[in-house]
DNA sequence: GGTTAGCACTCTACACACGAGAGTGCTAAC
DNA sequence: GTTAGCACTCTCGTGTGTAGAGTGCTAACC
């Protein structure tokens, strides 16, 4: 009785805890409500179920736990998991044989990094049982490392540009008239020499200087284009090239999140609080939705420790009935890409955090290779 | 009493034919069992229920309808949907304003052609209520456009392959000493020079040439490592990339599917026949599995014309409960790729067929017009 | 002979009742 | 402070009854 009016500020005592963590760990394994009796019955408590009852009032009074109905078990609060998280869940490193594992697979498509963040979703969806997310490392401004023409057609050439970041961007240009190799090689060296480095909002301003029609002349006094009719017509060619590199690079920049890989959606799709499809369709909906995840990740991906979103603790009303375990990776200041986990309210939450901080952890490694 | 024991080869009458075509308009609507009632009061077939009902009969009888339980109405069968496509629907063609509105969606895009498979999946889901698939145009065999090294840091680069089709292939190669960019300029002169135009075979086969370390000299007289010992190691790096350049196109030519960009899934899962999940889980498996997919593309894309896959026609289990509508875009013999629609096989056909048909005949305008 | 009204029949869907079982909260005794 | 005992509550599965939809058959009709 004294119990049942004492504040819910004051700290629990070392049994409570124990039951708040067995009735968590219980009903994370079976997601049905765990009655007093199958705890004492499962969990070497030392006490009988009507004591039990007794503390587990408590917890609900504490707002920690709740039950569906009068007769019913108890189930863990979104604030129930998040205590769990925070004080009883100490992350579950991975298995070593697992990290050997998950390494050795990385290893295997080491040299096409486009697939390190696919097979990062995979190997989280795998080992979690979880979906497993994943973004591309993206700069907060993308700078230039090379520049390429090449000529698809007559009158159609293809614009290569690699970012210092690994990311390539392609795109199509039309031209007024055809230019042959040579003197799209010779765009290019000019290109090369004066934008390499350069952010989106560098260029930008280099534009005005770029649409004199003597740009061209330091690389042209090289080549065979000698009437100045033709000159002009480079040199506009020139301008619009860059024109179309600065705003590729700007609309780069603008995007939240370039993509998000996913894996295992079906897991999520497995769990029995998901039979109905009616919640997952609002969820996957979400998914779909860039923006949604873009507002996450960009939570996360400046703080440079593990998130964990509980239920109503997600910023999107279409998230609230899931968890979420976010970790950035990357260099601050240069590449941020985020990796982790989203599963129902009741997850193995100390195990997706430790397979989240190793796959993350992972990531960090192979960017760093990559800008050492 | 006759006509209940004709063979079911006979031909159908105009008035059987009528109400089949009805009770498929109908169900693809209403998605419930349609009732000989509920035919004669929406549709002006001026004949009683009583007649309505030994025609539905007949044509059960003939394979193309069913019910559910005795009192129940009609749901056409598989056979039933198929003779519908066949003889009773001819495709419906896009409203004019909508196609224009496509047209310019895809004008928006066309300087990114990395996007034009995935608008066309977001298209035909929007405009069909299915959902859309679309393949990026794939040739048989890749041959080389261009081939750039970028150095992203002292013993790490980056290979740049640019395909005659288009596609962008990226490789991380790692070196075993530092090399200046002149020097790779140098080797990515001669591979330019070398492999502009060849399949993954044709590289193969002229690996053994590269092989020999004199191979560098002719790029190497321009320039200034005059040294033996790192011309051989030039050599050497430059077998290297061609070998690895061979290894990713054979890789590329063999996936049966690249990848499959896909939109408007959650439209299926609305469909009340995947109202529990079981279904759909199994639906939602096979697209994740490339292979599935690949083996239904491959049939289409030899074939030049729309693919209706109805059911249990689908060559695989998993897609027994859905219908597929696919059309193959592109050259024949260059690049060809595949867009397409699923959705449950009550599905309307008529216009779901029309806008693939559009759709993929846009898509045919695009690659010409890269290929021109 | 094809068509139709009438009718018996079948099956589903829904509502309701009922009992078993699980789990609780309270109380009195230890 | 802990525990056994007990009344109470609520869910869930099962069984029953009924309304409604739709069928197939038959006899009458045009």
């Amino acid at each position: 009785m004294v119990r049942r009016s004492r504040p819910t500020a004051d700290p629990l005592d070392a049994r409570s805890l124990a039951i708040l963590r067995a009735v968590i760990e219980e009903y994370v394994v079976t997601a049905t409500p765990v009655g007093s009796q199958a705890l004492v019955e499962r969990y070497r408590l030392g006490v009988s179920s009507a004591t039990v009852r007794a503390i587990l009032a408590d917890l609900e009074d504490a707002g920690l736990l709740t039950h569906p109905h009068t007769s019913a078990g108890r189930i863990p609060t979104d604030a129930g998991y998040r205590f769990y998280v925070e004080a009883l869940a100490e992350a579950a490193p991975l298995p070593a044989v697992e990290q050997l594992m998950i390494r050795h697979q990385f290893g295997q498509v080491e040299h096409a990094s486009e697939h390190w963040f696919r097979l990062a979703a995979t190997t989280l969806a795998s080992v979690t049982g979880s979906a497993g997310l994943a973004t591309a490392a993206k700069p907060d401004a993308a700078r230039v490392r090379r520049i390429d023409l090449v000529g698809l057609q007559d009158r159609l050439s293809s614009l290569i540009l690699v970012l210092r970041e690994g990311t390539i961007k392609q795109q199509l240009i039309v031209l007024d008239r055809s230019v042959d190799q040579a003197d799209l090689t010779r765009i290019v060296n000019q290109l090369n020499a004066e934008l390499v480095g350069e952010t989106a909002m560098e260029i930008e301003a280099r534009l005005p200087a770029l649409a004199a029609a003597d740009a061209i002349n330091s690389a042209a006094d090289t080549g065979a284009s000698t009437d100045s009719d033709s000159r002009l017509q480079l040199a506009a060619l020139l301008y619009r090239v860059a024109e179309r590199i600065a705003r590729t690079m700007a609309e780069f920049d603008a995007a939240a999140v370039e993509e998000v890989y996913s894996d295992g959606l079906l897991n999520v799709m497995d769990a029995p609080e998901f039979a109905q499809s009616e919640k997952l369709r609002r969820i996957f909906g979400a998914l779909e939705n860039r923006l949604v995840l873009g507002e996450l990740l960009r939570i996360v991906a400046g703080s440079g420790r593990i998130h964990v979103f509980i239920g109503h603790e997600n910023p999107t009303v279409e998230m609230r009935e899931v968890s979420l375990i976010l970790a950035p990776y990357g260099q601050p200041g240069r590449a941020v890409g985020v990796v982790g986990v989203l599963g129902p309210t009741r997850m193995a939450y100390r195990h997706a955090i430790g397979t989240v901080g190793f796959v993350s952890g992972l990531m960090n490694e192979l960017v760093d290779h990559l800008y050492a």
